[in-house]
RNA sequence: CGAGGUGUAGCGCAGUUUGGUAGCGCGUUUGGUUCGGGACCAAAAGGCCGCGGGUUCGAAUCCCGCCACUUCGACCA
């Protein structure tokens, strides 16, 4: 491909709006094209990446016995009316009619899609396992898209449904596609990307696993721990911490005027946020039924945990003249009846705290929770914190750190094959629902991770594995028929040995040419010019500026090619 | 959904306060000089100033409404 042919445009300045690395650096490169919010049209440069991508992706679902199918994108509403999911989930699944008044909806996921496809399909256990992938457009009404293609409502991904007629079979599986992401992510030239484990969400099941690119600008926080290899997503990381038991004293109940933050009791009463009790309230998103959490006074909530444990979907409450609580001066004694109640396990054995007495500008303090109230349920609903303790090697070496999901795996369970009625006769002549696993791969998300992971401040540098050139050729002074001569020569021999190359002819000068290279990210240049023909040489150098050096041009040839079968040999590809 | 911001040439922006010929830089086209890190000279093309209404002799500018984009937050397999 020759750079004045390439449907592509490089821009010196920083579009408007840009606010990520590889965002910045795919506008300027004339990668991504926005059409509306969070919906991009891909550029040739940026289809060549997203397609060695997915063959790197097709290899190893390969290799784990995958089959490669197509679902629909726009489906009837009936097969998620069925799983439920047409009523559960929210305005991210577009919604629409068809020209005969059918609902119909855009395909955001397609578990809907693979249980329907395996239902007829899969109906005795000679059959399983079994998994299934594709490679297809997704569309989600994201409220809020960001970063380019990190977050948005149109894209690519790659998921796979994989069944199972045992908890244990699908254990097994799940470890295998376990691995083959850690090798995609790695032959991706982002080995740096980890599993986490996370909490599950709307998809049902138990176990699953993110995978995250860890990065200060990730949308997600990761709780990870020094000492050992533990590590989980925020929301499903557990709060171990330890408690100061306190002095027992009397119960007090004090004045303080306009006292409503834990920041203001501690400064009021001259004691640390450890010794407080705050409250945090929801309401059930059902019937607006108040949920009152009580946690330590240093901690946050975490709403995931607390949603999980009530079991239902809630919302931080908005507390009026006329609510039953005090806001500000909440606290677990003489609260009002009707509203549930939840205790922090971070509340577990301290003698003395201070927390609020339930009506306003007044506080008690001395508070010991098993005097007060009695014995109480603890649950796990706090934000794991810095410093905290390790729930694997138990040591006081937990950290936190931001992370873009690049992928992640679940075991799914028959959340979905119960709902939809899918069953296959079992040994024993029985019926049973398969039970399930899925695995996703957001394409465009990560190759703008790689982005993001690899780049300077000229440009991205794309592992060879995906680049979208192997080679690029910038010939200086290109009007100068040795130049040219020369060229061409390697354009066509390069070519001709099955290397891609990009080629850039064109008679700008000199810094143009480089900052356009730079742009485009090609992992190996080479400079044809009038000075280095002069002493028989050609210029070599690479992206990443490990290399550069002046090479004679009868051995240039197989010094390009071996270079890149070594870098593509260290990604298990090849020409 | 909440709070801000912005819509003016392909891109980045000024002009709006105080109404009076629509501008600058980059890019593009033509000619010439340059030539190893975003060169220079000369000429040129390119705009429903987001849309609709209003005020006015006159609106990019003031008023009203709408739309879009965007940042932060809420939300999110």
């Amino acid at each position: 491909m020759k750079v004045k042919q390439l449907v592509s445009k490089r821009y010196k300045e920083t579009p408007a709006d840009c606010v990520i690395p590889s965002q910045t650096l795919m506008m300027r490169g004339g990668y991504i094209k926005p059409v509306g919010n969070g919906i991009y049209t891909l550029l040739p440069i940026t289809k060549r990446i997203t397609a060695k991508i997915e063959n790197i992706i097709r290899e190893e679902m390969n290799r784990i016995d995958g089959q490669e199918v197509l679902f629909p994108v726009a489906m009837p509403a009936d097969i998620w009316r069925k799983s439920g999911r047409y009523d559960s989930i929210g305005s991210e699944l577009l919604r629409f009619k068809d020209r005969s008044g059918g609902d119909m909806v855009l395909g955001m996921t397609h578990e809907e899609a693979a249980v329907h496809l395996m239902t007829d399909l899969a109906d005795s256990y000679t059959q399983y396992p079994f998994m299934i992938y594709q490679i297809q457009t997704k569309f989600r009404d994201e409220p809020r898209c960001r970063g380019g293609l990190i977050r948005v409502r149109e894209f690519t991904m790659k998921d796979a449904y994989s069944f199972h007629t045992s908890q244990e079979d699908l254990e097994k599986y799940y470890m295998h596609c376990y691995d083959a992401y850690n090798r995609i992510y790695a032959r991706c030239g982002v080995p740096e990307v980890v599993a986490v484990a996370s909490d599950s969400g709307m998809m049902g099941g138990k176990v699953s696993h993110e995978y995250m690119l860890l990065t200060d600008i990730g949308e997600d926080t990761i709780v990870l721990c020094r000492e050992c290899d533990y590590r989980a997503n925020m929301e499903a990381a557990p709060c171990i911490i330890e408690n100061e038991k306190g002095e027992i004293a009397p119960l007090e109940k004090v004045d303080t005027p306009q006292v409503k933050t834990i920041e203001d009791l501690c400064a009021f009463l001259k004691i640390q946020p450890q010794q407080t009790c705050k409250a945090v309230v929801y309401q059930r998103n059902s019937d607006d039924s108040l949920v009152v959490a009580f946690l330590r006074g240093d901690l946050d909530i975490n709403e995931t945990k607390l949603r999980n444990y009530l079991g239902c979907e809630i919302h931080p409450a908005v507390l009026t003249e006329s609510s039953p609580l005090s806001a500000g001066f909440i606290g677990p004694k003489g609260l009002p009846a009707g509203i549930t109640v939840v205790y922090d396990r971070s509340l577990e054995g301290i003698e003395w705290f201070a927390t609020g007495a339930n009506e306003p500008d007044r506080h008690y303090v001395g508070f010991n929770l098993a005097r007060e109230m009695g014995t109480v349920t603890f649950v796990d609903v706090a934000k794991a914190m810095e410093g905290g303790i390790c729930p694997v090697c138990g040591k006081k070496s937990i950290y936190t750190s931001r992370g873009i999901e690049v992928g992640n795996i679940f075991q799914l369970g028959t959340k979905y094959t119960e709902s939809m009625d899918m069953n296959y006769v079992d040994q024993d002549g029985s019926l049973k629902h398969p039970i399930m696993g899925c695995y996703g791969i957001g394409i465009g998300r990560l190759a703008a991770s790689v982005c993001e992971a690899h780049h300077d401040d000229y440009g991205p540098i794309w592992p060879m594995s995906i680049a979208p050139w192997q080679v690029q050729i910038c010939s200086l002074r290109a009007d100068q028929d040795e130049v040219r001569d020369m060229s061409e020569k390697l354009y066509d021999t390069l070519q001709s040995r099955g290397l891609e190359v990009l080629w850039d002819d064109r008679p700008v000068s000199a810094g143009v040419m480089f900052s356009d290279a730079d742009l485009f990210g090609v992992p190996l240049r080479v400079i044809v010019s009038p000075k280095g023909l002069k002493n028989g040489t050609l210029e070599i150098a690479s992206r990443d500026k490990t290399l550069k050096e002046n090479v004679p041009v009868e051995e240039a040839t197989e010094y390009i090619i071996n270079y890149v079968k070594d870098a593509l040999a260290h990604f298990e590809c090849h020409i």
